[in-house]
DNA sequence: CCGGAGGTATTTTTT
DNA sequence: ATACCTCCGG
């Protein structure tokens, strides 16, 4: 974005163009910005906030609400850069989760909630389902039930889209229709054993949040604090996040939402685009509408093309982005034999870049789903060519790094069951049994860590008990509590894993990160809220100032933006998700998601077709495969907007796009279906 | 009651 | 390949 270059002027805002600067100066009524890709909007809201500082805002009376941490950290350095040391003080910034999560643990004694309370991530969620799903006997049963991350991911909807369970399960979940008496109690309970141990899932900071602006007096109260609201991409908020901001700012006063609907991607978890559609009208006088059409990232050829994409969606309200930086060479559409051929493609067009000067963190590799990218990475680590990848397996959910947190977070909360199971079964000799009466006797009891010192243990155990209670009873200074327990922890991971060097490194990794967090519980909370992105593979994480090569989720790379992309494995099957093709509208949110791909791409594109898909599971050297079609979002009447070619030349049984759809091959969504029969 | 063996169903994307 | 469940031998 060029605005970042440009030194301070007299007048701050003169390098804005006309919409971005309407939004700017903007007063206080309700204001939606619908803002394209690469339009500079996070340019123009980190602007208005400068600018209503500068108009004598108390900027702790500003609340940024953004989808990712990382977009707050970038929206807080922008503000600063335009508003000086008076953004210093902008300590509202953060995700929903984030926000919501400080606001209850202020208020969490007059709302009844145990203020020490910990975060479940969805993984602790499922596995107090899995508890839970226990207790009710559910399991037991002639048909199989859902599994635990199944009931979570039914309940978290219900939940986010304020709608019925009937209805979520009609919609969403048609398998599990038949258990929604069952699923009923299952919630129930689930419900109460959060309450019972003081423990908040993410949907409950969603949740609590709102309810607590409920409550007359307390809604008063938080809405006097913040005087103005911006929220970032709110075409990817769902209804009870609606739902919070409007008991913010329920005549919208103050009110600025900034979204794009042909960015919406994030329906499965229950995101609405009808949030940004209906905002102008949920407020008497109608909320202004301004449009930034201008994109300031990409070349022409590539917005032609994304246009192109996006033109075809049944449904769209903005119009098409144009730019001024001049057409640049068309996107490439390149067929490939296979997902291997298709790796080799990549790595050699990422290094002959490099070669041309353009830095591998500018280059990025975009993909629908994490296990998209694995050729690549063998081909990549192969090469020597460093990367980093975001998005799919994290470093938190690795089995180690979950047991030494479960430690702290016992600690923190004796009362968390799932912590406490994780921690109690590391013993041996300590089974599902003798955890679960340990659990009752501290639930039972007024002190909970001396319970946890009085339960007798089976004798096997007894010394791995003592140690165990030692750890938990005596606090320890931050950050070195978190040295004890991995003192404690480290004999475990050497009996439990057989690679415990490697995983060794993780667990200190961890304690250095520690050290940036005041206190165990911020530690805690923020870990969860906001995990680290990447994944430490065996080669380790690239140094800090080493060059590397982004690999992402289309997810994740929300919001950003490289010289060059890569998109893989643009095929029905993969984008859209065959997966994801039960409905309309999950087609158009697919559609929406190789849009989004496309226009994270300044100057070069390149988008690749492998034509052949080995089956997994099969004996080595065997060639069981299905045949692919290119996907459906870039039919053949787009095709004059591609450079179209197959890799390496000459290769293919024809060459050129017309080998992609000459005879409709083999639908391979439905060869992958056919595979869980 | 624990822990390992074997059998079976299995859904991506993230706060 | 994995996670989850059930069964069986200590």
């Amino acid at each position: 974005m060029p605005l970042d270059r440009q030194p301070a002027r007299i007048d701050p805002l003169a390098h804005l163009n006309p919409q971005q600067r309407a939004a700017v100066e903007h007063g206080a009524e309700p204001l939606l910005v619908i803002a394209g890709a690469g339009s500079g909007k996070t340019n123009t809201l980190a602007h208005r906030v400068a600018a209503l500082i500068r108009r004598g805002a108390d900027p702790r009376a500003i609340l940024l609400l953004t989808f990712s941490r990382r977009a707050a950290v970038e929206m807080t350095r922008r503000v600063q850069q335009y508003a000086g040391a008076a953004a210093a003080a902008l300590e509202w910034a953060g995700t929903f989760h984030a926000i919501g999560a400080r606001l209850i643990r202020e208020y969490a004694a007059r709302i009844g909630l145990n203020p020490a309370f910990t975060i479940h991530d969805r993984e602790d969620s499922a596995d107090l389902m899995a508890l839970a799903r226990h207790e009710l006997e559910l399991t037991a049963t002639d048909k199989r039930f859902p599994l635990k991350g199944t009931c979570l991911a039914i309940y978290s909807r219900t939940i986010n889209t304020e709608a019925s369970l009937a209805d979520v399960l009609a919609q969403s979940f048609p398998w599990c229709a038949g258990w929604e008496a069952e699923l009923q109690k299952l919630f129930a309970a689930y419900v109460a054993a959060k309450q019972k141990q003081s423990v908040l899932d993410y949907d409950d900071l969603l949740l609590y949040w709102a309810s607590m602006m409920e409550e007359p007096a307390i809604a008063a109260e938080i809405s006097a604090r913040f005087a103005h609201v911006l929220v970032d991409e709110y075409q990817d908020t769902n209804r009870l996040q609606a739902s919070v901001l409007l008991r913010l700012a329920p005549d919208g006063r103050g009110l600025t939402v900034v979204g794009d609907d042909a960015q919406s991607i994030y329906a499965f978890r229950g995101a609405t685009v009808r949030n940004i559609l209906e905002f102008p009208q949920r407020f008497a006088p109608a909320a202004t509408l301004v449009a930034l059409e201008q994109n300031y990232r990409s070349t022409q050829s590539i917005l032609d093309a994304a246009n192109a994409v996006i033109g075809l969606a049944v449904e769209r309200f903005t119009k098409n982005l144009y730019t001024e930086r001049g057409a640049g060479a068309r996107p490439r559409l390149v067929t490939v034999a296979d997902e291997a051929v298709q790796a080799r493609y990549v790595a050699d067009h990422v290094l002959a870049q490099r070669e041309e000067g353009v830095a591998l963190r500018a280059q990025a590799v975009l993909f629908r789903a994490s296990h998209h990218s694995l050729q690549l990475e063998l081909e990549l680590a192969r090469r020597n060519v460093p990367f980093v990848k975001f998005g799919g397996l994290k470093f938190l959910e690795a089995a180690h790094v979950k047991d030494l947190l479960a430690c702290l977070r016992w600690a923190e909360n004796p009362r968390d069951r799932v912590a406490g199971f994780r921690v109690l079964l590391l013993l041996p000799g300590v089974g599902p049994k003798t955890a679960a009466r340990a659990l009752d006797a501290i639930a039972a009891a007024a002190d909970p860590v001396d319970a946890l010192a009085r339960f007798t243990p089976p004798p096997a155990c007894a010394d791995g008990w003592r140690a165990l209670v030692g750890l938990i009873r005596t606090r320890a200074a931050w950050p070195a509590e978190i040295a004890r327990a991995r003192a404690w922890y480290e004999p475990h991971l050497a009996r439990l894993h057989d690679n415990a060097d490697a995983r060794l490194a993780d667990l200190v990794a961890l304690e250095n990160l520690a050290g940036s967090y005041p206190t165990r519980e911020r530690f805690l909370t923020e870990l969860t809220l906001d995990p680290p992105g990447a994944t430490s593979d065996e080669a380790g994480p690239p140094l800090a100032d080493e060059d590397y090569l982004i690999l992402s989720t289309i997810h994740s790379a929300k919001g950003q933006e490289w010289n060059a992309v890569y998109v893989l494995n643009a095929v029905d099957g993969c984008i859209p998700s065959d997966l994801a093709t039960g409905t309309p509208q999950e087609i158009e949110e697919e559609r929406r998601l190789l849009y989004v791909a496309l226009t994270r791409a300044k100057d070069h594109l390149h988008v690749l077709a492998p034509q052949r898909f080995y089956v997994h599971q099969q004996s080595a050297g065997g060639d069981r495969h299905v045949y692919a079609s290119r996907t459906r979002f870039i039919p053949r009447e787009l095709e004059a907007l591609f450079d179209c070619g197959a890799w390496p030349l000459g290769t293919g049984p024809a060459a050129g796009c017309a080998a992609a759809s000459p005879k409709p091959a083999i639908d391979l969504a439905a060869r992958m279906r056919e595979m869980w029969r």
